[in-house]
Parts: C-alpha cells; sequence; structure tokens
DNA sequence: GTCTATAGAAGGATAGAC
DNA sequence: GTCTATCCTTCTATAGAC
C-alpha cells in the first residue's frame, strides 16, 4: 500500500478493501496491519475503539462515495431511467475490470454482523438511508413515498446485484438488474399514451 | 435444538441458521457444536472434510427449498407478476416474524467467502444458477434470454433485499423491490394498448 | 508516537479413550 | 460411534520499551 498516505489513512483503506473482499468476520486486524504495513500499536493509537471505530469509520470512507456516483449518473442531462441503467453497466464493467471479487462493504457487513453489534449495524442502516433518500431526491415520481419506494428497490437492485456478482465472478447481474429497473421506472414515469420504444425525458 | 433429530441433521440445521444469521467467515466450528449440542468429535466424525463439507451440505440444505418455493408462487394460478409480488411480500412477513435478523444463507456466505475457497463460491454458484432457471422457466416472457435476465434481475433484488432489511431490521425492502419487479414484468408482458396505471396501494 | 512482545480468548482440527 | 482432551493457529487487545 502506497506511503504517501498517512498511517492512519492507509489503515482505513486496507479495512475498506478486506470488508469489500469478506465482510466484518472475514476482516481481521492481523491482516489489516499486515497488508497495510502498519505495526499492531499503531491501530490501537490511532482507533483507541478497537475494531468497532476502524470499521464504522471504514464504512463511512465506503459510503460518502455513493452520493457523489449518484450525482454524476443522475445529473438530469438525461432521463432518469437511462440514467439508471448506465450506472448499472458501468457498474458491471467496474466489477470486471476490477477483479471480480470486491463487493459493497456496507452490504457485506450488513449481512455478517451480529445481532449484537448494534453500532455496526446501524452505520450500515444509516448509509442505505443516506442513498435512498440521494437516489429519491432525483426520481421523476410523483410522491416522495414512490420515490422512496423505488429508490430502496434500486439499493436492494444494486447490493443484490453485488451478491450474485460476486458468487459468479461475472457483473452480468448488475446489466440485468439495471435493465429491469429502468422498464419499471419508464413504465410508471411514461403515460400509456405518449409511450416509445425510446426513452422520453421528463421534469 | 431439538434432541428427535439425528446429530448429523441437528449440526446441518444449526450451521444454516448460523450462516444465515454470520455468514461463512462468522459461523464459528466450536459455536456450531455448542448450540447443536454435539460434541466436537461427532462433526468431525459426519464431517470428514471440516467446515468447508459442513457449510457445503448447510448450503445445500438452504437451496434446495427455493425451488419449491418458485413452484407454489409461480403455480400458474395467479399472473407471474401477481404471484411474484405475493412472494416478496410473504418474505417480508417472514423476514419480520422471524425476529429480522436471519438473512439467505447463500447470499451471506457469497459476500464473504474468500476468493481462494472455489468449492464454497461454486456451490453458491450453483445454487443461484438454480433458482434462476426455476423462475426463468416460469415466467411470460418470450425469450429464453429475456426469461433468465428476468429471473437474474428477480434473484439479485431478493438477495439485495435480505441486506437492506438485515440493516434496517424491516422486511419494507422487500415490498418495495417486488413492487417495482411485478411492474417491470407487468410492462413487459401487457400490450401497450393494454395497459393500465398499477394501483398505488401499499400492500 | 512508533513499534515489539505477549496476553487471553476463540478459531479449526486431531488423537485416542471408551 | 460418542466423547474428551488437546494441539496449533489466529483472533482482538494491551503493556510498555524506545
Amino acid at each position: 500500500m502506497s506511503t504517501e498516505l498517512s498511517p492512519r489513512e492507509r489503515l482505513l483503506l486496507t479495512t475498506e478493501t478486506m470488508l469489500r473482499e469478506s465482510g466484518m468476520a472475514g476482516t481481521g486486524i492481523k491482516e489489516v496491519v499486515a497488508r497495510s504495513g502498519s505495526p499492531i500499536g499503531s491501530l490501537y493509537h490511532y482507533f483507541p475503539g478497537g475494531k468497532t471505530q476502524l470499521v464504522v469509520e471504514a464504512l463511512g470512507r465506503h459510503a460518502e462515495r455513493f452520493p457523489r456516483l449518484a450525482e454524476r449518473f443522475l445529473d438530469g442531462s438525461k432521463s432518469a431511467a437511462t440514467a439508471l441503467r448506465a450506472w448499472f453497466d458501468t457498474a458491471a464493467d467496474e466489477f470486471e475490470s476490477r477483479g471480480a471479487d470486491k463487493g459493497c462493504a456496507v452490504g457485506a457487513v450488513s449481512l455478517d454482523v451480529r445481532a449484537t453489534d448494534h453500532e455496526i449495524r446501524r452505520a450500515c442502516e444509516v448509509a442505505f438511508d443516506d442513498w435512498i433518500s440521494t437516489i429519491a431526491d432525483r426520481l421523476p415520481l410523483r410522491t416522495e413515498r414512490d420515490r422512496r419506494s423505488f429508490a430502496t428497490a434500486t439499493v436492494a437492485a444494486f447490493e443484490g446485484a453485488f451478491v450474485l456478482a460476486r458468487a459468479t465472478k461475472s457483473g452480468e447481474p448488475f446489466r440485468h438488474a439495471g435493465r429491469w429497473l429502468s422498464l419499471a421506472l419508464v413504465a410508471q414515469t411514461t403515460p400509456k399514451s405518449e409511450r416509445k420504444p425510446t426513452s422520453r425525458k421528463r421534469r
């Protein structure tokens, strides 16, 4: 791992990578320090809260990238349906080009966090809520309830695509999920009398 | 755990439950034997292949229930879109009534399996492919390619709903995912001239 | 503040008594 | 075939030298 970064930064980035590879239980402190090139003492110096603090902060770093992606794709320059599909297709390409072994840190931790780890689970919940709100704000649906509902389905489709992509070592699940999600949005936003084969900008 | 079952059976059921709670890395052999009330020697007597064999068999047990569910819901007595939505709504209810802490064993393992654990990852891949084929065979779409594509999106939506449901301790993500997935299927199967706006009624 | 050494618990696995 | 004792590794975390 690059030595241009501060020790604290390297620890966070290594933790984030390991969370994406094997979740919280699979991310051992010893391997984090080994891969980041830090002594174990440094970890507890920078993260006195131990593994919990390290994971919560790494999840935060991972999660904050998502809203920027949402803004980049759902920027109004094309229909939301087109943008969503492009987003999923891009995710498929990136999953494959990055080795087909990195998932979403928040998703992986959500599925392996222990029921007693309230702080960690709460961090996942906050991340998802943030993502859902960010997407919902950019959807061409009439009610807030519909926007949040579709945004929730979108995040679920994304996380589920990671699950299948990891199991099959292929980005295809993203492409399929994006295709049908996009179609659902078109079906709901385009009045039936005006439907055309090509997607139609609205709002 | 009930003593009416054979020791081997109890070990498998306990492992399945633990995989659903915290994935493969989070499922310790010692806790499996403790929770199933078996001595450690029994585990290696019945599963000489150790943890790998135990997990592969437990995943198989978990996975084989899915096709039966697919047959039960997609039985042709109602439209596939209606059936899918009922399936997701039922999953939401069951997730909540069972304590809101049990996910899908295959999904949890897919996200935390190490890149070197080929046998385990392959078991997940086989399970998902089986599910996708089972669903695809029951969809009212014209081409095999479309059926597999939608079935893949369905499984992804289901697995992603588990991710969000675990993080939020709520079954709602299943209801949202099912709603929009169902709408996409309606949009693709109903001729344009007969399309109607879908009901906004919740559940 | 950087690092080594190590504690103490839990991990997977095995030997062998009965 | 059922079970206990135990091995070795890895885990999280801490103490304390420098």
